[in-house]
DNA sequence: GAGTGGTCTAGACCACGGT
DNA sequence: CCGTGGTCTAGACCACTCC
């Protein structure tokens, strides 16, 4: 799984890490990488575009393709996927990790449910509802809704060990994307009995919409999780002309 | 500033949202796109791109361009640039928004700060503590250290209006990109002091460092704001291959 | 004006999905 | 097998930065 684009960016990020460009804080301009690797340009500007994609460089007509200062972000820096997005802030040496679940059960969406999560009234649902410990702490809660068109043959057992790993080697479609909603909330009465909240009164809140390929909305997930465990990190462009106005 | 696959988005945006491709819930092959819009095919892939990078549809090799399901979460959807990214969820309409500078000054990074926020030890930056408020109430505590090698002639007055039109108008730089991590903690004395939490006794955090198109950093801001009042969004895909491993 | 990245073209071949 | 998107080539012209 080496294409060509990827052996430059994975060439290029090395050398970018390794502080081969240190003194002039700029990348090769592309027509010295196009004979450097003996390319077309194209496949060039596709490798850059996947070191801006991570954050290192950043480029600017006229001038060149500018490498980032590195922080103390970086440190932290990853890839989120799904829920597992959130990074936990401590190490993950030495966790130990378990699933409680609290519910599961399988339903069909009313109204007041389909307002919450997006999937047509009337639909069944496979529902569960979790709760992560790490180090024996319950630190996360899970609130899931499933397809049952799509995820078939999920159950009590699958639940309690990875739904994604069950979708992955048992069923033929695959994971696609996900929408997002990052909040912070007061906690309410099902937090503070569930979670070990400790002195905090309030939760991280995500709200994860997953997509398999088929571009088919397939699970709904609510994530409350406890302060001072959890941490997301991501890389931002001033979108230099288009603007969002759906 | 209308490229050709500006235009093709925008066209294809338009069309996803009206529902014309809802039968299929695909959009048309790349090859009757070229022929439709008279160009070559990488602009019409660039064009999908973008309509990707929207969270609208995703590509799959040997099927076609699906579209993808609309949830609730795309009404909240934006992008985020820098801290603004925090998206009051209370409506914009009607709200009173002020600025008060608990801090402003000038000063130099020592050992301690330049761990916190990434500046070489010995820079001279400028240090400004300011508290935003949202129709009288407290709701956000920024604070930020600005290069001032970079950010010149910055001053409590330009502080307590825009800093970001500020350098707009006035200096040689533009704003290019920035590295965000977001967490939930636990309020210390400084946050029950300045911000308007009431009976809740955590905060949101964003650390976020600001690049400009030379690459260089020059902003650290961390913000600390009560719950209940902002969200993040994001659209996130699971990397076909490409795995972070710096 | 010289050098740089941004856009665009018009092809080619490959790998995967579905029939 | 055919149709699809993924990769890659080898050019062209333009817009911007910087001297």
């Amino acid at each position: 799984m080496d294409n060509k684009f990827e052996i430059i960016y994975k060439t290029l990020k090395k050398e970018i890490i390794d502080g081969i460009y240190n003194d002039t804080m700029k990348l090769p301009t592309e027509a010295v990488l196009v004979k450097r690797f003996d390319t077309s340009r194209n496949t060039i500007r596709r490798s850059i575009q996947c070191l801006n994609e991570d954050g290192l460089v950043y480029s600017v007509k006229g001038r060149g393709v500018v490498i980032l200062e590195n922080t103390r972000v970086d440190e932290m820096f990853f890839k989120m996927g799904n829920f597992q997005g959130l990074k936990a802030l401590s190490s993950y040496a030495n966790v130990k990790t378990a699933t409680k679940i609290r519910v599961f059960e399988e339903l069909t969406v009313d109204e007041k449910l389909s307002k919450r999560i997006s999937f047509p009234i009337g639909e069944r649902v496979f529902h569960a509802d979790r709760i992560r410990l790490i180090n024996d702490r319950a630190t996360m809660h899970d609130n899931s809704y499933f397809k049952k068109s799509i995820v078939k043959g999920l159950n009590k057992d699958i639940a309690k060990e990875s739904i994604y790993n069950y979708i992955n080697e048992n069923l033929d479609f695959n994971i696609a994307a996900s929408k997002t909603v990052t909040k912070v909330e007061s906690a309410n009465k099902i937090d503070s009995e569930v979670l070990d909240l400790g002195k905090n009164n309030c939760v991280g809140v995500v709200e994860n919409a997953v997509y398999t390929d088929m571009g088919k909305l397939f699970e709904h997930t609510t994530i409350r999780y406890i302060p001072n465990e959890y941490a997301i990190v991501s890389f931002n462009q001033s979108d230099k002309d288009r603007v969002d106005h759906l």
